[in-house]
DNA sequence: TCATTTTGGTATATTTTTGGACTATTCGAG
DNA sequence: CTCGAATAGTCCAAAAATATACCAAAATGA
């Protein structure tokens, strides 16, 4: 109806055009807005009317303002991704690492490089060394999990892998999970990957997957204690 | 997009364009910055301003800075859900449902109440009318797959085997499928879906899973052979 | 090895920018 | 006409940005 002339665009107007921009993703998260006093003359409105879009908008969320410093974006893309995967529970984490894990290890076996499992020691090392560190503990942990997807060579499981990972590290979930890393969980932890890494290194992808399970069914275990406390 | 202009660039601007140029993969890990005095006089800011950008840019983990060394990029480029799937072969997506729908038969099993399996009955039925019909039967066997994973009520897997099935259904990839889709071939696809159907029917996990690996195994097959004519 | 240069780390006084708040006025639709 | 919204202008305080100087660690090169 209107709004296609340059002119009269009032506070709701100009709240719905930020917020798309945001919505498109022309806007990304910690993005700083223009001043309230730049918007006012591309929007050809006063600076009280973008004042209040602006107010608007924050309390929607989707914007965040801090006196004297500078209006900035505070939106979560609202892409699908991060829906799915933050909306997931453990226990769903568990069955989706459940199903990729130990056939990752068969691919590891297949396309896996001797740098790639000199690594991956390497982690196992660190890890060793943190029986009594359940943080420094999670973190190689992590990154042992994350090494052993790339040696696959498989971009697609790369990135799923990489964005499950990327939640695990933050929420509640990994504060549950420190709760179960007892220094006699990590010992067993260890000792599943050693075999995991000699199996990959010998060669035998069945018996690699298998551990795997094992090593999983393990976690599953302690998650399960842990939610019951 | 705003203030491209080379005017008054503040410390949370600059930290978004160092981002964007991470993020993009111009500038690579373990990739140094300029110095910040450099980064100053490109950016036309004082160095405090790139100071406060680069801490910023640190505590989000996209940059490391060491004193007297430089500033070097620690965070590796965004794969975004199209690329990482767009640019996944035919083969990476063999290996991934390799790895993901026998597990999925697994928790079909396990979560599965009977109106889903009723659906996948009726997608069998439909399949098996398509002896003739590449196209048709390929719309019922994305479908069937679809239905499977839905009995799994894991809302991470559905999203994943959902980000994975729309690939598969554009792309020279289909027309690849299409071709080896002979009436032979679609038979033995048939009889395996039943066979899935009656083990998860049955409550039987590991064969479901089973009679899973061996179509995936038949389908690769076909792709393998369709790749080499 | 050692002196020099480069680079980040820190501090500070000053200026500019920015949002916050208030008011009187204008505009437009009911 | 009235009422709500938009406008235009002013002043304030907080935050940011600037400009400068000096330090310490790292890199460099003779």
């Amino acid at each position: 109806m209107t709004a296609t002339q340059d002119q009269k665009l009032g506070a709701a107007d100009i709240a719905a055009l930020v917020r798309r921009e945001i919505s498109k993703g022309n806007l990304q998260l910690h993005d700083r807005l223009p001043p309230e006093r730049v918007l006012a003359e591309t929007y050809g409105a006063a600076r009280g009317t973008i004042r209040k879009a602006l107010t608007r908008l924050e309390q929607e969320g989707y914007v965040e303002i801090r006196a004297g410093s500078g209006t900035y974006v505070a939106h979560k893309p609202d892409r699908s991704t991060t829906d799915a995967i933050e909306n997931a529970t453990p226990l769903e984490l568990m069955d989706t690492r459940f199903a990729l894990e130990p056939h990752v290890c068969r691919l590891a076996v297949l396309h896996g490089r001797h740098t790639d499992f000199d690594r991956m020691e390497e982690l196992c090392t660190r890890m060793e060394a943190c029986t009594e560190d359940p943080v420094g503990f999670s973190e190689a942990d992590t990154e042992f999990h994350r090494a052993l997807v790339d040696s696959t060579r498989n971009g697609l499981l790369i990135w799923i892998i990489d964005q499950i990972g990327n939640v695990r590290s933050e929420d509640d979930w990994t504060r549950m999970r420190h709760l179960t890393l007892d220094a006699q969980t990590i010992r067993t932890y260890n000792v599943q990957h050693r075999q995991i890494m000699n199996a990959i290194r010998t060669r035998e992808p069945e018996r690699a997957a298998n551990i795997m399970k094992e090593h999983l069914e393990t976690a599953r275990l302690s998650l399960t204690r842990a939610s019951e406390t």
